[in-house]
DNA sequence: ATAAATAACTTGCACGATGCAAGTAAGATT
DNA sequence: AATCTTACTTGCATCGTGCAAGTTATTTAT
């Protein structure tokens, strides 16, 4: 650790180009396997993802195990304290969503999600709003659950 | 830019070790020239700090003027995108207090800049204190100046 | 039962970001 | 005029990231 700083501290440990990536792929549209989270918009390479899930849960913020039905797969999910990245996340998509260069959740946006996205940006207090998307996701669902395709 | 995610727009800007520690001594440490923002906790080095605050500047976070006193000197200062990272970084703040592995602002930290932290992390509805965060920053001061040692 | 497909990786190599040490040029101080 | 301060740059080593190809275990198809 570089200092005692807790922004330094979180962004020591979530300051990449993958990690707050990867966990939005988990929690919010219920990517669950390797090859899920290898199918993204963004593209990432097969030995990244494999060294930065690993990090995710040497970190904490997930954990793995075997799928019960194809011993093949892995299922990943978010800790509490990958939980707790939830916040962060909310107020990142909050200024990407204020300041110009976002179009907006892209050709995968659904309306309800995006109706979701903006109140959840637009909203004052985000927190009881942010303590939902918690419980969906403790409860092992996900926050686009119910918009998804 | 890799996709039109919001939270894959605002890791590719934001998303690497220096460039929220650097706001944040911008901000909350009323920092303005290249020699206070070398003279960190966490050590950066001359080249990457230079590189850096021409990125912050590019990006629209920051802005450079040379001090009418000290023609050596140039005073940085946090635009409005800048200022708009306040609440990622006060949630931030929230996620490493929340969770092992942090001391408290360390050896710097004063007791009123703890209880200014300790107040803006356990408040569930942040919108009031990071509002007069903004407000104070806006003006040209800093977060921590009523606590300066 | 065998062959093909799928899932989750690993390996090798290139490149860009970061980190350290030393040097430099303009302006201020003595 | 000499020295100090400020804001850099340069050269080099290392680490994180990115691409392409290969590997192993398991499942599905024939």
């Amino acid at each position: 650790m570089r200092s005692d700083c807790p922004v330094n501290f979180a962004v020591e440990i979530l300051g990449d180009k993958w990690s707050l990536v990867i966990m939005r792929d988990i929690m919010f549209w219920g990517k669950r396997t390797y090859g899920a989270l290898l199918d993204r918009d963004e593209g990432i390479s097969t030995n990244i993802l494999a060294a930065r899930l690993e990090y995710l849960e040497e970190q904490g913020l997930i954990r793995r195990k075997p799928d019960p039905k194809d011993k093949r797969k892995e299922r990943f999910a978010a800790t509490e304290r990958g939980i707790d990245l939830i916040p962060i996340i909310v107020e990142m998509v909050a200024w990407s969503a204020k300041h110009e260069g976002w179009h907006a959740l892209g050709p995968k946006g659904l309306p309800g999600q995006m109706r979701l996205i903006r109140r959840a940006v637009n909203t004052k207090n985000k927190f009881p709003t942010i303590e939902k998307f918690k419980e969906k996701v403790r409860k092992g669902g996900f926050i686009f659950e119910d918009f998804a395709p």
